[in-house]
DNA sequence: ATGCTGGACTGATCGACATCAGTCCTTGGG
DNA sequence: CCCAAGGACTGATGTCGATCAGTCCAGCAT
């Protein structure tokens, strides 16, 4: 039996993989590596870097202006790819910050593009995971642009604890964090101050609390309604692809 | 010999296609078909609708809020998929509508699927022009999170520019572009009101003028300088797969 | 114990951009 | 020819969130 990682438990949401495809799936791992939290491991402009997927910790990928802002792209999770659109461009046009220590394992994209070859249900399948991280970052570009402090973060914590369910690691009921109000502030385009106040007007209003590295859904609903949340573009009730 | 479509060009630009290839990537153009401006092609929350690409014309996809505002997430201009992550993740999380009237081929996601097992590298292509998408709406979000309104459309004129050049169809003095003020505005996550005054900074400051649905880089080094653009993600010298 | 650091938190002030309420010009229809 | 509609454009006013300048507390090293 193939070990069921984070990594196989999203891919198979989207495509019912067989067994010769998830050894195929489970041969792109090679080295399994560490890294610490805070230490880059992707900077920007860097070119023929390795891809990882992400076993263990949070990471986000960032991108930094001249003037010091820096914007949170996203977050990564276990079971998501770190660096693949990178080594894809052939030029990282951002950087990848470990959030927590993490472990990842090492793949090798020209072994990647083979198994396409192999398997191309498996090229549906990554080709599907990257449409998936498209939408969450184009629901992202939404809530930058047209969203309120407020309802940028409700959203923000909602999507964020749909993605976490989604592997294992929450619940409607909250989730574990590591979060700081800084990185917070960079991913929402706000100030971690108003990040803040933000919180407070949540946590007041008895949707949502942040504290201790916890997010608690003090009202499930009637955050998600604040939020506008419509968890569609993740929600899946089995495999599409049989 | 195979035609020289926008999207032939824009995928050759990635990977060195053979006529083989070519002739499949031909094969899943199916039905030609016509829309008018301003009709939606496809509406948020739809499901099991047509992917396509677009041929003549331009495009823009949207999200639309409760409140009534939108953000515009991105405009096609020929060569592009229109729908197809729609498609992928059956469910339309976003609206898409013609710009000016477009000409567009239907293609079967079940046939591009196919086609993957049929032509790995074309596997390769395709996922290589998802992952360009996705760094084009990571690039908007920076700009949307982190830049000021005039840094905001001075990126925005640039990228485009540098999209359109790809498909022949602008230079680095400028371009025609039937983008109206309220559709920047909905784009850039500014007001219309804003937009105008915004376009009068950069005129004034003489690195650009939008007048009459043309846009002139009257000064282009140091429009790029002011944005901070960096186009390393859209330029290649050359195929990267042989 | 003492000091240092990082993160959460707060009040006061300021500025970028939204909103409101218009004008002007062009285009197309009756 | 006149009118309606859409797009570009402008001044006045209002507000959301940034910035500045702190406090407080827990954890850690000395």
């Amino acid at each position: 039996m193939i070990e069921n990682t984070p990594l196989v438990r999203k891919l198979g949401a989207f495509v019912a993989l067989s067994n010769p495809e998830l050894s195929v799936l489970a041969s792109l791992h090679k080295r399994r590596r560490m890294f610490v939290a805070g230490r880059d491991l992707v900077h920007q402009g860097q070119t023929d870097q390795s891809a990882y997927i992400l076993a263990t910790g949070w990471a986000c990928s960032y991108k930094l202006l001249e003037n010091g802002q820096r914007q949170i792209v996203d977050f990564q999770i276990p079971g998501d790819f770190l660096g693949l659109r990178s080594v894809l461009l052939h030029v990282s046009d951002h950087s990848i910050e470990p959030v927590t220590d993490i472990e990842v394992t090492e793949i090798h994209v020209a072994d990647l593009l083979n198994a396409f070859a192999q398997t191309p249900r498996l090229a549906a399948a990554v080709l599907w995971a990257a449409s998936r991280d498209e939408a969450m970052v184009v629901e992202h570009l939404v809530g930058v642009g047209r969203r309120d402090a407020a309802e940028r973060m409700a959203h923000f914590l909602l999507e964020l604890g749909a993605r976490l369910a989604l592997v294992g690691l929450g619940t409607k009921n909250g989730y574990a964090c590591p979060l700081t109000q800084y990185l917070l502030a960079d991913a929402l385009g706000l100030s971690a101050v108003h990040v803040n106040r933000v919180l407070r007007q949540l946590r007041e209003a008895g949707m949502a609390t942040f504290r201790d590295g916890v997010v608690y859904f003090d009202n499930y609903d009637k955050l998600a309604k604040f939020a506008q949340f419509d968890p569609s573009y993740m929600d899946h009730k089995g495999p599409l692809l049989r």
